[in-house]
DNA sequence: TCTGGGGTCCTAGGACCC
DNA sequence: TCTGGGGTCCTAGGACCC
């Protein structure tokens, strides 16, 4: 018996957290539940997250906090500083839940994971759909979103649509029938498709394509000229041809970056150091953590580019490093040597960050003849990271890092680390 | 006063080589 | 009157995603 390859046509499957970070915070604060809740980027800085009672008061998705602060206000809506921890940690438990229901799944960001199914009818895949999203909620207590189509680029829409329309309880079929799918293309808007943003949108809206249904339609040459070759696969892909296949085995990562914006502009040489001291500090641990070295590094610095009436200056420098390393103390050396070449006396500094590229696994590194003795400093980083790991983060640093972080930003509505720290659990408290 | 952070992929153009 | 051509590699910038 020969096994077949590709004849039995796999169906797309998409699900999606709803309004994920707002409803992690709902898990352990059951008090938010039916209220407008909202979650804020890092620095306190905009909207990030929002549940339905808060989108429904037209607070919108990446507005500064600022600027909606007294429609939040006088809403009494409940804000929260972002809790990595917490959402890294919740989004771990419901793919877990889900790897256990289905075989094939890719998870593809924090909130999402697509998986392949063999073709089924409606009736079945509604009923899959149901029980993995009571499963979800069950195990988990985060309400989740499912779309079924014949190509990832449909079974997003089809998730968008289980998603706003509450008629469709969290699960929603694309059709089989090329009509009936155009149907439904029809409705949805060309920005609103996985892969289209909004610079594409202007331009195709000023060529009269407004919808999925225009892109799926339009000719490939154009579209190629237009959108350039990730284009042409979306429209493809509209039209139920597989472009984007599930990556279960995701290739290995190419760069790996920590930057972060100031809560209070830097103006001097010693401030800036501090920062890019405790950000390349930083990035050396993730290296570590996933057991990777660096070849290149790049730094880069930039002005606060919403103060147009205050001077403007941004720049980078890349340096490639004479091995790759994952030591901390070579690493802030490069990082402060590139800094000294590109920063300039007389500015408000709003942010600095490195990037790391050249990702290579520890173990595969070979010498080369005239590359210098390796001094990696292993045992000083392995005393380094067992330290914070258990007393936490910072609690052992490089004395150029500073202590005051003046320029450090803001968290302040912050909830707990629930499921992460023992200090942070949530306490459970009898009689009523 | 206050506007996130961490990623990926594609393309055009320059440098370099023969 | 008028400055090769073609290939490869690298990088910066743009666009997109969550």
């Amino acid at each position: 018996m020969a096994i077949s390859t590709g004849s039995s046509p796999q169906l797309f499957a998409l699900m999606d957290c709803n309004n994920f970070y707002v409803s992690c915070e709902r898990v352990f604060n059951p008090s938010l539940e039916a209220r407008p809740v909202v979650v804020l980027s890092n620095n306190d800085g905009c909207i990030i997250a929002r549940s339905n009672e808060a989108k429904a008061l037209g607070i919108k998705m990446g507005e500064p906090y600022f600027q909606c602060k007294p429609l939040l206000d006088r809403h009494r809506v409940r804000v929260f500083s972002s809790n990595y921890a917490l959402y890294g940690d919740m989004s771990q438990r419901v793919m877990n839940v889900l790897g256990q229901l289905e075989p094939d799944v890719e998870i593809y960001s924090i909130d999402e994971a697509f998986f392949n199914l063999p073709a089924a009818s409606a009736e079945f895949l509604q009923r899959t759909g149901t029980d993995i999203r009571n499963t979800i909620r069950q195990y988990t207590g985060i309400p989740v979103s499912i779309g079924f189509g014949s190509t990832k680029t449909l079974a997003k829409i089809a998730n968008r649509l289980a998603k706003k329309n509450p008629e469709y309880a969290g699960v929603f079929v694309m059709p089989r029938a090329r009509a009936e799918i155009e149907e439904v293309l029809g409705q949805i808007k060309v920005g609103d498709v996985w892969g289209i943003g909004s610079r594409s949108e202007r331009k195709l809206a000023g060529r009269a394509v407004f919808t999925a249904l225009d892109l799926s339609r339009a000719d490939d040459s154009w579209v190629r000229r237009q959108l350039s070759i990730s284009g042409l696969r979306t429209a493809h892909e509209l039209r139920g041809i597989t472009c984007f296949a599930l990556e279960q085995n995701p290739p290995s990562q190419q760069s790996l970056a920590c930057s972060r914006s100031f809560g209070a502009p830097v103006t001097t040489l010693a401030g800036m150091r501090e920062a890019t001291v405790s950000y390349i500090s930083r990035a050396a641990e993730k290296l570590r953590q996933q057991g990777i070295k660096a070849g290149a590094l790049n730094l880069y610095l930039t002005t606060n580019v919403f103060r147009a009436d205050r001077p403007q200056y941004a720049n980078s420098r890349t340096v490639t490093l004479p091995v790759p390393t994952a030591d901390t103390s070579a690493l802030i050396a490069e990082a402060v040597r590139c800094l000294r070449e590109i920063y300039r006396p007389g500015y408000e500094y709003k942010k600095v960050g490195v990037v790391l590229t050249d990702l290579s696994q520890s173990h595969a590194f070979q010498p080369t003849l005239f590359a210098p003795a390796v001094k990696d400093n292993r045992k000083l980083n392995e005393a380094l990271d067992r330290i914070n790991a258990k007393w936490g983060r910072e609690t052992l640093q490089y004395a150029s890092a500073g202590l005051q972080k003046p320029w450090s930003n803001k968290r302040s509505r912050k909830s707990p680390s629930y499921t992460t720290s023992w200090q942070e659990l949530p306490v459970v408290r009898a009689g009523g």
